[in-house]
DNA sequence: CTGAAAGCGCTAACAC
DNA sequence: GTGTTAGCGCTTTCAG
């Protein structure tokens, strides 16, 4: 490919000059930027990016670390970051970590080594303060809350979320309620569902903690460890409306019927949860994630919390 | 941030020779190796990846070419693709282009400007004479059947699968039979399912044909003008189990029960499909989208088609 | 095994 | 208005 400097020798003027056209400066008289822009066309001519990225210090890319990539919840968190990186002509890169911690540096590592110029953490590996020192590279945003003045947030009061859905079982006369997660207890939102549930219920049983919920199938393996137990539970919390239909065909398999047998509330209000008509609580990540992407932009490094919303339906 | 001069002021050697450490290169001396190791370390220094990439023309970066970024069956194929991605150690960004033409030819140049180092187009706007002339500067990979030896492709036989989904109908039983598509006749996706369906049925009956169908609401909204017809169909092949999914509820909502007074099938396998029980023709876009990837590494521009699947559920 | 030097392709301060 | 030139940060011949 051409360059810069071919294009200059071939129009007849310097390489500043052909910079300028192709910047849209001022100050070039008319006819040589006439005289550049025929000869760009003519050779088909497109600036090198890397090189103009490289003296200008700046990408416009940013990235988003998601831990798999076959999960809805981070799908929906994706599509927000891509509805306003393509409004404001910028390009995201995906970065699949599994949750290695290792890995998560190595993607934050790309702010340092000037690959990308923001990225959004829709999960966490590491704790904050190996992820601190990368924030002089560039601009983080987390969707969870944190204090750190270096870190942008939009998140979801999850704690609140998950307290207001324990409570809204309890209301409904429920008193043995079980709950899944998709991690153990290395993760926050485990944590917070713990506490909310400790806070509603007073004690915890064990057995009405299930982790590594991910799937349907899960969600369906999990509900047979539940409902075959002496003392089974009246009421689920799903971490997830597919893991909810997986209780779901569950409970119908074993000709439980929902809500009057088993009441199940699922979460982020998901085509299979409105498919099946399971009550859901609806974090809205698609949000969150469009505000996380306005973060990035904004360098505020503001704490904006995006509401849920609990949507009733008929499983509960 | 420090660059390679000063490390090798600081190591006592020549910019070469922090480079050859850097790269892991062999002939240099163990001392010299440790030194310059050490002074890396103390100053936290990482090695400017847009400098590097200028240099060595190549980015390990591909981009997807996606039209929507909220829609499962893209998902799906992104999906593959970071499967693959990541075990590879290349990078992906994600290029929602709203079927937009200007913007597809703007992503593919990308190629051009050394951003990429190869691009797959899960969606096409343009015609193939404009995303030829793109391949010069990079692998360019199709998730479509096509024949030009420039191209990769990881395709499905879309048009066996519409009509193995017809005749399945049609041996039913079914006469009176009503498809929707995403797009008009734009499409080649669409005129596969006309032309089908017209090898099955003979003639379509454009009342039978709906498109713009995207989501569980469209669906619904389809069914609803379909099933209010006079001579309204028995069975519908919808473009997506969501799609499907609207469908379901809207018998459901008007009485009429499936598979008895309506039969359904719809695309893709996905959780509302199972979830609802749904038939659907699986055409394995994990797949696709992983194969796809594999093909931008391997340069060969093979044309890989990928097997399709019914899976019959209790909706036909 | 090591270093000097010539780029990669572009931008922007500076001088005219 | 326009051109000269010094970088941006790194890799890679080519000598030695």
């Amino acid at each position: 490919m051409a360059n810069i400097i071919d294009i200059a020798k071939l129009a007849g003027v310097s390489v500043s000059t052909v910079s300028r056209v192709i910047n849209n400066h001022p100050y070039v008289s008319e006819s040589k930027r006439e005289m550049v822009q025929r000869v760009i066309d003519e050779l088909d001519f497109t600036p090198n990016r890397l090189a103009v990225d490289l003296i200008r210090k700046e990408t416009k890319c940013i990235g988003v670390i998601i831990p798999y990539n076959n999960n809805q919840a981070f799908d929906q968190l994706l599509h927000g970051v891509l509805n306003r990186s393509v409004e404001h002509d910028y390009s995201v890169m995906v970065l699949p970590t599994k949750y290695d911690p290792a890995k998560e540096l190595r993607c934050l590592n790309m702010l340092k080594n000037k690959q990308l110029d923001g990225v959004i953490m829709t999960s966490r590996s590491n704790d904050w303060n190996s992820i601190l020192s990368y924030s002089k590279y560039g601009t983080i945003v987390a969707c969870e809350f944190t204090d750190h003045p270096q870190i942008g947030c939009a998140y979801i009061d999850r704690y609140a979320s998950f307290v207001d859905a324990f409570q809204l079982l309890k209301d409904k006369g429920h008193s043995r309620v079980a709950f899944t997660t998709a991690r153990g207890e290395e993760s926050s939102s485990t944590q917070l569902t713990i506490k909310a549930y400790k806070q509603i219920f007073g004690e915890l049983s064990p057995m009405y903690h299930l982790n590594d919920c991910q799937t349907m199938d899960d969600g369906f393996i999990a509900a047979q460890r539940l409902l075959n137990m002496d003392s089974r539970p009246t009421a689920i919390y799903a971490n997830g409306d597919e893991v909810a239909a997986g209780m779901y065909q569950c409970a119908k398999n074993m000709n439980l019927s929902v809500p009057e047998d088993l009441a199940i509330i699922g979460q982020e209000n998901q085509p299979v949860g409105i498919g099946l008509s399971l009550s859901t609580v609806d974090h809205q990540l698609v949000k969150v994630g469009e505000q996380a992407f306005d973060l990035t932009m904004d360098r505020t490094n503001n704490k904006v919390k995006i509401p849920y919303q609990i949507i009733i339906r008929q499983s509960t």
